[in-house]
DNA sequence: ATCTTTGTACGAAGATATTCGTATTAGTAC
DNA sequence: GTACTAATACGAATATCTTCGTACAAAGAT
């Protein structure tokens, strides 16, 4: 199945992914704090995802509750996989190496990619 | 000034960043070899292109010549962050494992990766 | 000079994404 | 039950992106 996420999905998807099991509700007030839409229409996306089966949603009760399923790993995946095709000429590095470069990394971090890069060590 | 490339638009400027200078044939010929599509639509891209200033163009010849004005390092600067703010929950380092882990990286690669990171031995 | 080829300009149709108004329904309070 | 509130459903307007047909202009061949 394609996962392909609009600019919009995606920021639902983030709460969905953050809070675990959201309503339309739930949503709409997490969106307000940056950005200025109607209920309806975070209701309407919501919906729309629902179609392309991106969410499930329970409606045993009147107000549905929705849970994403399409995995944040899944939508990291396949976000990596077109910038590396379309902007980083398919070479991983140049991705790695420019991420590290702009984005100042902490010590964690930067130790925790070393213990990852271990791995390869015997090859 | 916003750089934000649309998905049609980022392959025509694959193919300008591959040869620096490109009239809309060349650009159109590349793009033909994976993907078809009519010739003036390869045209009215890219003079939609120039109206947002992603090129620039050399109009003295009937041919035009078109060069890019985004360079690749910026798109890619802007689509790194785009894509760890949304999926990646501000971690660097997350991209950064996730990338290496599911786009097995050659030798080479990781060791310029390994050599990128001896930079922040003494921190 | 005319015909053919190759190019640009431009408008408009089609496709997809986003936004919202209105109708309707379910629950709650009185 | 009636009124009020909060929710969903749905259609339609708007915006943006993509595609292409048609018109016209410039250059080259005969």
């Amino acid at each position: 199945m394609e996962i392909k996420p609009t600019e919009s999905e995606l920021e639902i998807l983030q709460v969905i992914w953050k809070k675990g099991q959201c309503t339309v509700r739930d949503v709409h007030e997490e969106l307000s704090k940056n950005k200025d839409a109607g209920y309806t229409t975070t209701l309407k996306l919501m919906q729309i995802m629902h179609d392309k089966g991106m969410v499930e949603r329970d409606t045993t009760s009147k107000t549905h509750l929705y849970k994403a399923l399409v995995t944040r790993e899944q939508a990291q995946q396949t976000a990596i996989d077109k910038i590396i095709s379309t902007v980083f000429k398919g070479s991983t590095s140049d991705l790695v190496i420019q991420a590290l470069g702009h984005h100042r990394a902490s010590k964690d971090e930067i130790d925790a990619i070393k213990d990852y890069l271990k791995q390869f060590e015997g090859k």
